[in-house]
DNA sequence: GAATAAAAAGACCTTATGGTCTTGTAACCC
DNA sequence: GGGTTACAAGACCATAAGGTCTTTTTATTC
């Protein structure tokens, strides 16, 4: 679906944004472990994304990452689109470059809801309703025994 | 959306077909032409092609490639599952391996109805299909004419 | 202010994707 | 059967994606 640094970018937000509701900084090495990302790769994507501004980051002992509450949510789009770009969400299935409601490619007609479908998902998303859904699923155990148990290796 | 070979191997089957309707056997240079794609780049997808068995080839003079219209349609997730894999529509967006109901991924519930239409969409289009639909659009012009047209360079 | 803990920066490597080119080989036609 | 046409095969190259590692900087704590 995504390439690997979305996926460790969405993955890594949202661990570190469930840590948050419970009062933590995570840092990269607990970040890396639990999403089942590599450490280094994941520490490079990171530092891309606090430069972006989505997540801020916090040097030195008792470090680690964390979410500037005073910011709006952030939609998963905007995150995808500015690793994958926004045609990921726009671009068309058979690959034309002109490809709209006068000059469409024989699959438009059908795919057309389908995208739309998907923009209204990562327009709606955010990395703070997927924290919370997550965390909801975790009454009775820890943040961490939980993603850990449905993040792939 | 699709990686290019997968999208130079739709378009460039659907080309053939749609020229096969028209009683003509296209080759590497027409159709790469015709389909925006590199000309070796195209002959290298076209000869994988032919030995996956979905496209069949004759060569010399007047020779090129045609379908065998005694092998059922061909639905265009068998094409794009040979060159992408099945994965590409069971996938889990948040990139997990265990995603199901049972072990839902925080996008779990609103993704999967888009990824049932997907794979909907590719179980019942086939190249066939495709080329008719765009045939269906060409009455007073000649089909190279087109997909010409409407094919991105 | 020294020790320590953690992120930042950037060099470097590996593999996959996308693309080019040359040579071989089969088919057709005169 | 020789010339021509067109696909087949595979070597080769460029760029991007994915991943690793070392060094530097910043912050905290004692």
């Amino acid at each position: 679906m995504f390439n690997k640094e979305t996926e460790y970018a969405l993955r890594g937000l949202v661990y570190i944004k469930l840590q948050n509701l419970n009062e933590r900084r995570p840092g990269v090495t607990e970040i890396s472990k639990e999403i089942g990302a590599p450490h280094f790769f994941t520490a490079k994507i990171l530092q891309k994304l606090v430069r972006a501004g989505f997540v801020e980051s916090l040097k030195g002992k008792g470090g680690g990452f964390y979410f500037d509450i005073s910011k709006p949510e952030l939609p998963i789009r905007n995150l995808i689109a500015s690793i994958e770009g926004e045609k990921s969400f726009t671009g068309c299935a058979f690959g034309l470059k002109q490809c709209d409601e006068n000059q469409p490619c024989p699959m438009h007609e059908r795919f057309a809801p389908i995208r739309e479908a998907i923009r209204n998902l990562v327009d709606t998303e955010t990395v703070q309703t997927l924290a919370l859904k997550l965390q909801a699923k975790g009454t009775g155990k820890t943040a961490l025994d939980l993603i850990n148990k449905i993040t792939a290796k």
